[in-house]
RNA sequence: GGAGGGGUGGCCGAGCGGUCAAUGGCAGCAGACUGUAAAUCUGCCGACGAACGUCUACGUAGGUUCGAAUCCUACUCCCUCCA
């Protein structure tokens, strides 16, 4: 590879968010010489957006920073298809009132990491819903249809996944790389797009949107995907006991998002490190070469950082405060996750195992008697051996109670 | 439209008249070891109940039987082949 010139491609090199690129240095010239549109496509079948994306989010926040100009494209119109990726089940169709709420969610999150606004680098927002919509079949079909050879379509990986493992993929679904094109296409119009950007499964639809434009309208466009994001032991990114990993705070706390950093393998700081946070180089450098325990402080400084980015460094200082007091003094934070029961419910008594189950720390009765009994319950850092012991307002400790199940999941109960 | 195969717990996948809340694997939870890591080992893993137990569950609805996830009928959805 030879040198890079541009300030975001260099930054994405050395960073580790480089997978695949069309053609880099004649990318790397263009952005070199003048800001370049770029754009990455967000379906919207949930009104936030995980950890999943946080990679392609990240990718948007470089570029601009880098002084170009980044469209979020929501896929207003092609979340009505449904990409086949490598699922097996076809996705369930959303409704337009679905759909226009998830996008306000989604709008929401990338306000924390993008500057929207009218300026010449300022992030926009748009919708391909806008355009797919009016989109007249026979005349696309004519116009672009033809562009499109289904032979080449059916030796796309995400096809071919489907078709190898004899699981149905409907025509509806088969049509959603040709949107995707179009997609490109039709920013490319609008917006002088150049770029598309995307996780390395959507490299197979970037290219199809790359070619329509050359084919169509003689543009150059520019494809660039970034690796797929996996733990070191393998495992899809961003899935926890508690579900899945939200960006915003009312799907996720503060304290979980950073808990979810905190905990990442030793095996994947190195790599988290420069795609999660800003921090320079040189610093991960050191931060990566810590071994054993030492890790831990890389961790903590991946977690406050990344909290820092979806929630404000504010949150991030808290959540961190909370950790040291809970984990490494053993005490009982008070902004520790909290429930609130009633001051008569507690005077009157509540058995352990119901307590557990009032906290969120166990599904139901039975898990949690099955919780206590594996010995994995504490009241007040105390191991509870009784599932029916009772609980009450003498067990409150400076006006709280603190329950814990295993090692890391822990909540305070208070009354009101 | 015809022929065949199939729908089992979060997923995969056994079971094919009783001992089946249903083998096994994955995922998950907890314990041990540690560093709020990984790997490993151990236990748990439908709901309710202190407990004998009760209820709900094997696509849906009926039926046969003392007794069905297992047999029969209808319906439904999926897959394969043929037209």
């Amino acid at each position: 590879m030879t040198k890079l010139r541009s300030e975001f491609l260099r930054t994405l090199s050395e960073r580790g968010f480089l997978h695949q690129c069309t053609d880099l240095p004649a990318l790397d010239e263009r952005l070199a010489t003048k800001p370049v549109v770029a754009y990455i496509g967000f379906d919207c079948t949930a009104d936030s957006l995980h950890v999943g994306s946080l990679l392609p989010i990240m990718l948007l926040r470089h570029l601009q920073r880098s002084g170009h100009k980044p469209i979020v494209l929501m896929g207003g119109g092609t979340t009505k298809v449904g990409d086949p990726s490598g699922k097996d089940e076809a996705r369930k169709l959303l409704t337009d009132a679905d759909i226009a709420h998830n996008m306000a969610g989604i709008r929401s999150v990338f306000s924390k990491f993008l500057q929207f606004g009218e300026g010449p680098t300022d992030a926009v927002m748009v919708n391909n819903a806008d355009w797919l919509g009016a989109l007249n079949y026979i005349d696309f079909l004519r116009d672009y249809g033809r562009h499109f050879s289904v032979n080449r379509m059916l030796s796309f990986e995400s096809v071919k996944l489907r078709l190898e493992r004899e699981q149905p993929l409907s025509f509806l679904e088969f049509n959603y790389m040709i949107l995707q094109a179009y997609d490109f296409l039709e920013l490319a119009r609008r917006h002088h797009c150049a770029l598309q950007m995307g996780g390395s499964d959507q490299w197979g639809n970037i290219i199809n949107g790359v070619e329509l434009g050359r084919r169509l309208d003689g543009l150059e466009l520019f494809g660039l995907t970034t690796p797929l994001m996996t733990t070191a032991s393998g495992a899809k990114m961003g899935k926890t006991a508690q579900g899945a990993v939200w960006l915003n705070a009312d799907r996720l706390s503060p304290w979980h998002y950073w808990q979810f950093w905190r905990n990442t393998e030793d095996a994947d700081v190195a790599r988290f490190l420069p795609l999660f946070t800003e921090l320079p180089m040189a610093e991960i450098r050191r931060l990566s070469a810590l071994e054993g325990a030492e890790i831990n402080e890389a961790k903590k400084i991946l977690a406050d950082l990344a909290t820092t980015l979806a929630h404000g460094s504010a949150a991030a200082a808290e959540a961190r405060e909370t950790a040291q007091r809970t984990f490494e003094q053993g005490a009982a934070a008070d902004s520790l996750p909290t429930v609130i029961l009633s001051s008569q419910a507690l005077a009157e008594g509540i058995p352990a195992f119901a307590l557990f189950v009032q906290a969120g720390l166990a599904a139901s009765n039975g898990e949690s008697r099955r919780l206590i009994q594996g010995g994995g319950a504490k009241i007040n850092d105390q191991t509870v051996s009784l599932e029916t012991e009772i609980i009450t307002t003498a067990n409150l400790r400076d006006g709280a109670i603190k329950v814990t199940a295993g090692k890391k999941r822990h909540m305070l109960i208070k009354v009101q």
